[in-house]
RNA sequence: GCGUUAGUAGUUCAACUGGAUAGAACAUCAGAUUUCGGCUCUGACGGUUGAGGGUUCGAAUCCUUCCUAACGCACCA
């Protein structure tokens, strides 16, 4: 496909050539869109030549605008605001575009997947369950990596997965006191709530532990180290290193229900992974690795016995890698897992690293080190960073409970989506089971769009009500544009009206509507680029709204199957069509899934 | 204290990386359906872009000083 803008540019870089024997670099030559207000499509910024020409505005505007008339079949008028040389496209030029996309097939999709790509997404604890904040790191992930697909990468999707440490030997400490051999089959709960539950009652004990021996003198720090149920969960942590049969036994059982758990959720959202990294598997990689940068002399070694790295020359600071003791922190199995990923994939050309930007100075210094230790690769590492997700009465703070669990605001996202649907009443034909996938893919449209319609980089404010909002810059709006054209599609079908494979010539009037429609879905590969560049599924989202509006005011203006059925006719289906494939494509890419009727 | 990031209509977000009269959506108000799906469309209202100073043809965007907020600066993860 031809970028419009990089065709237009060229063309004015040859008529400042040929017109004031000016040379300039593309670059130098700035196209912006037409703002809304003001008739064109593209428009040329005419200010920063203005020197270099000594010529005014409006001279230069109308040379320019007349050699592209007359010189290129892509523009058919002009007008000058100031220093703002709109363009128009001529219909002929938008014929071309639109017989462009129609020819692709799939319009916008790379399918070579000649370049490869990791990313790593969610990643949780395995003592609580997924929430509000795990749902913006997922939908961001896993889109990601859908776009990249749609870009020509093949992608891995992965996730490591934080299942050894004190936090799981607090469930299991609390488990083993008050479970009496409960599971979640017998209590009939979700896994990981089920687990989490206990991590729970153990806070809860911890509490009132730490209470009793502060009134009993200890002072607050050493109390909370020195409880009952503390030891209790440092030896298990400790047995656990050890290899202790029945400690891993029981490390292993919990785990798998906290898994169970989580993989109904990732079903319900749509999203899988390619391979997990467990925790326990690489951190003691890690620990090799740092001991080959001690003796390379990149790392040092404290009398103590700890390890570290100084990173001052960098700009950073000094950053201790092995406690005095040996054993490993957060740093440490993380140069251990991106050297495992890198050799488990040696063709990856990037590895995306899917965290909130609480975590932004952590990553700055792994990508150092990994430099440092002369990976080549390094480089290609992006932490893609994501602000948090603020309630409306303030922060979400796991460690006092107040957090929005995943599963229930799913569940009330559904509730939702079936209320509205029935009060709409559109549904006769659907039989049962159509209606639960049909509330899901609402639901689950409205949140993910909700979520990814912000820049990563910005926080969200979560407002549970413009959550589950149908209406404007939504999910389910688009979906319904989507459903409406479908509807259309249908009817065309049965009155056997042709629209695939048709080329438009040029007894096809265009309307205004009818060119922006087509320049806009014209511009889809671009948009693409630019997500991928940007990390950045909002663009997307932006894109799609867009879309949507334009056909439906395309829509609302003129009737689109009328009595004519000439070629006009099949063109404005074949438009339709398109506008519906691009939704479809670019609501994928979300990971939305569209519906035929709603 | 130091560092990072942010602050834009009443609210939630945009602004193509320095371009025009700062755009959408929600909310509010006024309209549109003998019609292919009204979860739609067309308008109106709404702004000293946190504040001041600077850079230039031109600043929400770059520099600077304040103010406010979040996060980070652990032998936590």
């Amino acid at each position: 496909m031809i970028d419009i803008r990089i065709e237009i540019k060229h063309e004015i870089r040859k008529a400042f050539k040929k017109l004031y024997n000016y040379s300039c670099s593309l670059d130098s030559i700035s196209i912006d869109d037409t703002p809304k207000n003001f008739e064109g499509f593209y428009t040329l910024i005419i200010f920063p030549h203005l020197k270099k020409l000594n010529s005014s505005p409006d001279e230069v505007g109308n040379s320019i605008g007349k050699y592209l008339i007359e010189n290129t079949s892509i523009v058919s008028n002009y007008n000058i605001i100031k220093g703002f040389l709109n363009l128009d496209l001529s219909e002929k030029y938008i014929i071309t575009l639109f017989n462009t996309i129609i020819k692709s097939k799939n319009w916008g999709i790379n399918s070579t997947q000649d370049k490869e790509v990791m990313v790593e997404f969610s990643s949780p604890n395995t003592n609580k369950p997924l929430h509000l904040g795990h749902l913006r790191n997922i939908f961001l992930g896993d889109s990601i990596s859908r776009i990249y697909n749609s870009c020509g990468y093949k992608t891995h999707k992965v996730q490591i997965i934080n299942d050894r440490g004190i936090h799981i030997c607090k469930s299991m400490v609390a488990w083993k006191n008050f479970g009496k051999n409960s599971s979640p089959d017998t209590n009939s709960i979700k896994g990981d709530k089920f687990v989490g539950d206990y991590y729970v009652m153990f806070e809860k004990e911890q509490k009132k532990q730490v209470k009793k021996l502060v009134e009993g003198g200890f002072d607050k720090d050493n109390a909370e180290n020195n409880t009952p149920i503390m030891k209790e969960a440092i030896d298990l942590l400790k047995k656990w290193e050890n290899k202790d049969k029945s400690t891993i036994e029981l490390w292993r059982k919990m785990n798998n229900w906290v898994y169970d758990g989580f993989d109904k959720t990732y079903n319900i959202l749509g999203v899988s992974f390619d391979k997990n990294y467990y925790e326990s598997d690489t951190y003691l990689l890690g620990k090799k690795n740092i001991e080959e940068g001690v003796s390379k002399k990149i790392f040092y070694r404290e009398d103590d016995g700890s390890v570290w790295v100084n990173l001052q020359k960098e700009g950073l600071d000094n950053k201790i890698l092995l406690r005095s003791d040996g054993t490993s922190v957060y740093m440490t199995q993380d140069i251990g897992t991106a050297i495992k990923r890198f050799e488990d994939y040696p063709n990856i050309k990037k590895q995306v690293y899917t965290v909130g930007n609480e975590q932004d100075y952590h990553f700055k210094v792994l990508f150092k080190i990994l430099e440092k230790l002369d990976y080549k690769w390094a480089k290609e590492c992006y932490h893609l960073s994501y602000g948090m997700i603020d309630l409306p009465d303030g922060k979400m703070k796991s460690r006092e409970g107040k957090v929005v669990d995943a599963d229930d605001l799913i569940d009330h996202m559904i509730d939702t989506a079936k209320e509205r649907t029935e009060q709409l009443g559109k549904i006769d034909d659907f039989d049962s089971s159509d209606l639960e996938g049909l509330y899901k893919k609402i639901a689950l449209g409205a949140l993910k769009y909700y979520l990814l319609r912000v820049d990563p980089k910005k926080k969200i404010l979560f407002n549970p009500q413009e959550s589950i909002d149908f209406h404007g810059n939504t999910g389910p709006f688009i979906q319904y544009t989507y459903a409406r054209i479908k509807s259309i599609i249908r009817r065309a079908d049965s009155l056997g009206l042709k629209y695939k494979d048709i080329d438009i010539e040029n007894s096809v009037k265009l309307t205004v509507r009818h060119k922006k429609l087509i320049n806009h879905i014209y511009t889809y590969p671009s948009v693409l680029n630019q997500a991928v560049e940007n990390y950045s599924p909002a663009l997307i989202c932006q894109f799609l709204h867009d879309l949507s509006k334009l056909f439906n005011s395309f829509y609302q203006d003129e009737k689109i199957i009328d009595n004519i059925k000439n070629e006009t006719t099949s063109f404005k289906i074949a438009l339709s069509n398109l506008t519906s494939n691009t939704l479809y494509n670019g609501l994928s890419l979300l990971g939305i899934d569209v519906t035929e009727k709603m």
